[in-house]
RNA sequence: GGGCGCGUAGCUCAGUGGGAGAGCGCUCGCUUCACACGCGAGAGGUCGCAGGUUCGAAACCCGCCGCGCCCACCA
């Protein structure tokens, strides 16, 4: 028993001693009910933790530690998702190169010492793919180390990465099961485009922020005479423009309705017609249809079968178009190819500008242009609005499963349970299949090749598939069967997809990466369907929704019987925390500060689901507690009689009866997945203990009557261990 | 516009039908033999507003106000 009790280095002798023990294995002899596995999240390696990851790991690993106390096997795993677009970015900055898939492999390649402030260096997607492992192995070193400072209870060897070859065999085998059942299909259409990525985005990758910009009035031409004038934010679309639509019941335009217009400046032929979804008060009443502006330009393309005019490049700038020819005639195909070529080549801003300029000088801008605020939809790691732009992409079917969807959430178990109402809300807003092509470079790659036929044209329906006993592949280097490497890209032969799997694509399977489907049979029995998935609920409407997707395509059941979500660390001024906000949070200072019995005190009394501010002075909480408990043990452990003795004395038997009802409560709470109920619990009780019974007891325990002593002793003894298993 | 959550002491929050509470901060006192990272005493609140249900409402119901998040719209 020390003389000053002390909490300063036990945290690296009990993590070495767990560590040695194997304390925290799991071990694969348990079965069925007897295994509780835990579907971790696998935090993005770009960069730093911050301390909203301690929070809610911290949470998770509450949960680990109760299951284990009630003799659970815990399957508890963690996983780094490293693939994606934020390591590419990382490593962009990081080394100072970019990647060109037309330059070939250098195995010789070494990377810049420092990044130079000139142009980036262009290097081979084999060579980029090399960085971003090798920064991805060090950053997961750094996470790891985190983890073990903060004590989380993880099976080290259970660990995976969402680019290791076991992700992408088991994405790819997911992904070709679902080409042969129909569930996935790839199709040419109009996609949601972010231009610096130059790649498809996701629905559930958007984000709407408000951007300033001007209603123009602009004059349509009826071919009949009169004028028809609509009112635009995105003048530069008016050359793909495809029809005008007013409201059914719209007085004012029934006399276009059924007749054609002419498009300012380029004379193209539009049909007047009709839809519901206009709004006869916005504007005049009458809207222009382009290919595409937003996705309700998309919803009445496919509704009214409208065609494409499509003239905006991959790159965000005005392409080259056939002005004049089929399906882009014109009433006068001089004035519009004069007019088309002032906006080749520009950007959408400069586009928007010069077009004004023009219609100006036609005279076609009708009154003065009035600023709005809107928002609008950005790719969330993007710097430009989203267009949508028509390109060939893999979709999994997701709109036809809603309802089932639906009533999986129904089945799921959610903590707290009104998080499932942002779950229907997702799956009722969905707007289309879900897009998992993407055209980036470090992911898992499409399995898959295509014939190139004799006139060197890629067919993209006659695909050419590996047997699942070669995943994963990588299309770009290896050769599909019955193919020699020298028929890449040649008449005749063969060309590997480009595009890689959208990360969620991946992350959507974490409960069979974690549990090795298809590789460990006899370990993914036993874990799959996993008891809990924990996460944020900022990720609903993406990992928790796709991995119930994934799971329901795949097997026809839910995941995981339970989704614990938890909330967010906010800043003292109840902002979110975001690097370009500039208060986020590191944690490692923290552990050192405070200690991980103080970090984790502050982490689980944020209750689940509730977004809570970050506030040090809870950890110094925490650590009072921590040097309290300490304290309390010195008193109640030294110079004990032996044990044995019985509780005789009522004060004794009063207390042992009072800690059976804390634990009933802590327990009760924790079933609940309430880890910061548990903990007010303890804590409560445990300064009453403190406050009360020790300094009621002073006098018995110290008397030198062994009988009136030992009934004291064989409570303290109890009610000792009893506070730290509550604690622990 | 729709959905969800929140609004209790200066601050952070607990409290789902009967006593308004905890920690921090503040005031006063105490080196008392587990602990000054402690102990004791105290000040401080029309429980967002307005109705209703009830013998009784911080809690349950309705409406409103404010804050946050998600979604939709964004011509």
């Amino acid at each position: 028993m020390p003389e000053r009790p002390t909490l300063e280095g036990l945290e690296a002798k009990w993590s070495a001693a767990w560590e040695e023990a194997g304390t925290y294995r799991f071990d694969r002899a348990a079965t069925g009910e007897q295994i509780y596995s835990i579907d971790t999240p696998p935090p993005t390696v770009s960069g730093s933790l911050h301390v909203g990851h301690v929070f809610s790991y911290t949470h998770t690993d509450t949960m680990a530690r109760f299951m284990r106390m009630r003799g659970r096997e815990v399957f508890y795993p963690m996983g780094w998702d490293d693939n994606g677009l934020p390591t590419e970015r990382r490593v962009q900055n990081h080394y100072g190169v970019r990647c060109d898939p037309s330059v070939p492999y250098d195995p010789d390649f070494r990377p810049p010492e420092e990044p130079s402030d000139r142009e980036p260096v262009s290097v081979s997607r084999p060579n980029f793919v090399d960085l971003c492992l090798r920064l991805t192995v060090q950053d997961e070193r750094a996470f790891e180390a985190l983890w073990r400072s903060l004590g989380l209870s993880v099976d080290w060897e259970m660990t995976y990465t969402t680019i290791g070859r076991l992700a992408q065999g088991i994405s790819q085998r997911s992904f070709l099961a679902l080409l042969r059942r129909g569930e996935a299909y790839q199709l040419e259409a109009p996609t949601l485009w972010d231009i610096d990525f130059q790649t498809a985005v996701a629905q559930a990758e958007l984000e709407d922020r408000e951007r300033p910009g001007a209603m123009n009035g602009v004059r349509f031409h009826p071919v009949e005479g009169g004028e028809a004038v609509i009112e635009t934010t995105r003048p530069e679309l008016i050359p793909a423009c495809v029809a005008l639509l007013a409201h059914p019941d719209d007085e004012r335009h029934r006399n276009l309705v059924g007749k054609d217009a002419l498009t300012p400046l380029f004379g193209t032929r539009v049909p007047v017609r009709t839809h519901p979804a206009v709004e006869k008060d916005k504007g005049t009443g009458l809207v222009m249809v382009c290919t595409f502006g937003d996705l309700t330009d998309v919803m009445w393309w496919r509704e009214l079968g409208l065609p494409v005019r499509s003239v905006l490049g991959a790159d965000g700038r005005l392409q080259e178009v056939p002005l004049g020819e089929p399906g882009w005639d014109s009433a006068d195909p001089g004035a519009a190819r004069a007019a088309y070529s002032e906006l080749v080549g520009l950007t959408i801003n400069q586009a928007r500008k010069r077009i004004l300029e023009l219609l100006a000088q036609a005279g076609d801008i009708v009154g003065e242009p009035q600023p709005v605020t809107r928002a609008v939809k950005f790719f969330e790691k993007g710097d430009r609005p989203v267009e949508i732009i028509t390109s060939r992409q893999w979709f999994i079917r997701t709109l036809e499963h809603r309802e089932r969807l639906i009533e999986r959430g129904r089945e799921l178990h959610w903590h707290p349970p009104y998080m499932r109402a942002r779950f229907e809300d997702w799956v009722n807003g969905l707007t289309g299949d879900w897009c998992v092509s993407r055209q980036r470079f470090f992911g898992v790659p499409f399995p898959i090749w295509y014939e190139i036929d004799q006139h060197g044209n890629v067919c993209h329906e006659r695909r050419l598939l590996p047997e699942d006993d070669r995943l994963p592949v990588d299309p770009s280097t290896d050769v599909p069967a019955g193919y020699e490497p020298s028929q890449r890209g040649q008449p005749g032969g063969f060309a590997g997809d480009p595009d890689v799997m959208d990360t969620w694509a991946t992350s959507s399977l974490t409960p069979q990466i974690a549990g090795q489907a298809g590789v460990d049979p006899e370990l993914y029995e036993k874990v799959f369907p996993f008891d809990v998935r924990p996460q944020a609920h900022d990720i609903i409407r993406t990992w928790l929704f796709s991995t119930v997707l994934r799971s329901e395509l795949d097997y026809r059941e839910l995941p995981w019987s339970d989704a614990a979500i938890s909330g967010w660390v906010l800043d003292p001024d109840r902002k979110k925390m975001s690097k370009s906000k500039g208060n986020v949070v590191t944690p490692m200072h923290l552990l050192d500060e405070h200690g991980a019995d103080a970090v984790r005190y502050w982490a689980a009394s944020g209750r689940p689901g509730t977004d809570t501010a970050f506030d040090p002075k809870q950890m110094k909480v925490g650590r009072k507690l921590a040097v309290k408990v300490l304290n309390a043990s010195k008193f109640a452990l030294a110079d004990l009689p032996p044990a044995g003795a019985s509780l005789t004395h009522a004060l004794d038997r009063a207390l042992i009866g009072r800690l059976a009802g804390v634990v009933a409560e802590a327990t009760d709470s924790f079933e609940d997945y309430d880890y910061a109920r548990a903990l007010e619990r303890a804590e409560s009780s445990f300064w009453w203990y403190c406050d009360y019974y020790l300094e009621l007891v002073k006098g018995r325990r110290y008397d030198p009557d062994p009988d009136v002593s030992a009934s004291v002793a064989r409570a303290l003894r109890i009610s000792l261990s009893v506070f730290q298993r509550l604690f622990a």
